[in-house]
DNA sequence: ATGTGTTTCAAACACATGTTTTATTCAAAC
DNA sequence: GTTTGAATAAAACATGTGTTTGAAACACAT
């Protein structure tokens, strides 16, 4: 095959682009300019821009599920029960091992999940969950146990406090760091800002239920 | 003038495919024939799509603005010091105040305001910036004041991360919900949910800084 | 060297988009 | 009744889109 790298710089500029300006707002030219490559390359390759997208997502999130599932294997091994924090901690620390592709780095990762998400992309989100729901379903899953004892429902939501701390604090993350720096002069890492977040969703998990809706689940200790 | 309510009607259609769909996903022959209008009829009396985008949060933001601008000002005048859980309590008030257009309701409102997040319609986030920056600002400084001694970029991120969990989980409202109903039977609506966030934000904005940052080290090579 | 299957390329295709144009309709003012 | 100006309608416009085509270039085994 001549250039073998055809299918990866396609990726790279896609990857960067999608994550920049959203995946309709992307055109086929604009990533095959980018990439150096024909128009074409991009069917010819994938067979069309919905593929594509798969497939970046594909590229870096196998190997994460892969990492994700191998230490939620050990975890079942060894019996251990993790408690919130750790397991918070053990999401955060696999994010961090993503690999930058190219010049791309974390804060692209972060903002195509965030992508995912806010773009009813329909294809997308079914691709993923078809694909990745098995191994976050086990995290999940253990989130409940860790959790303290509140009604699941209560925990459901929660857990979905804390991506969307997550998913919209990173997928901003370059817009929030600018004003950060012009308003006290300080800059953070993605990093940074992930340690940041880990106290904070760990008392929001604990915190008690608000009293209203105790009404109904009433504790009479 | 014929049909009084063109700009009304195109307005709702557009207010609800946008929150469907996106804005790039929207056409505006789907819009005008959803509003029953003609096509010609949006670059008439908007003038562009992009205007017809920036009207369409006009409508609904410039009376939400108000009512907080007023609240800011009581406290103001009366010299109170709101506390945390008071001041979140308050913005999730004046959001469940926004009014219902046609059959839309607040989770196409809360939809919206995540959309112009996420979706990078550089245009949007700069007509938004100019038009309610100052009101934000002056809730966000009240913020600062009623949390507790962090450093001021601790609290920075925390507000963000704040905004996250709410947006994040209004825009993905329906969609977390069916899957409620679907695991636990259990169905919530968008006032529900916000009652649920209030204890879990304040929690999390109270939580102590972590002193040693224990996310494991990353090799990126 | 030759032949073969794969990859690249320029061009064209079919279609959907936002916008503009031109003509028509309509309600109210004179 | 006629006139006037705004609102609507249908059609065309210009452009950008994803995709397909068919020929050329290429790597490589025989």
């Amino acid at each position: 095959m001549a250039q073998i790298d055809t299918v990866e710089r396609i990726l790279d500029a896609a990857e960067y682009l999608f994550a920049e300006k959203g995946f309709s707002e992307t055109s086929l030219r604009t990533i095959t300019s980018h990439a150096k490559v024909n128009l074409a390359a991009v069917n010819y390759h994938f067979g069309s821009k919905k593929i594509l997208i798969q497939a970046v997502f594909t590229r870096f999130l196998d190997p994460f599920a892969d990492r994700l599932g191998n230490r939620l294997d050990e975890i079942e091994d060894t019996g251990a029960q993790p408690g919130l924090e750790e397991l918070v901690n053990m999401l955060f620390t696999e994010i961090m091992k993503v690999k930058p592709r190219g010049q791309n780095d974390l804060k692209v990762f972060m903002r195509l999940l965030a992508l995912a998400y806010a773009q009813t992309q329909g294809h997308l989100r079914k691709h993923l969950q078809t694909v990745y729901g098995h191994v976050f379903s086990r995290y999940f899953r253990l989130l409940v146990k860790a959790a303290p004892d509140l009604p699941e429902q209560e925990l459901y939501w929660r857990i979905n406090f804390m991506m969307g701390s997550v998913m919209f604090t990173m997928s901003d993350f370059d817009t929030l760091n600018a004003i950060s720096e012009a308003e006290n002069g300080t800059t953070a890492t993605v990093e940074d800002t992930l340690r940041r977040l880990l106290p904070f969703l760990v008392s929001g998990m604990r915190s008690p239920q608000s009293t209203v809706l105790r009404v109904e689940n009433v504790d009479h200790s």
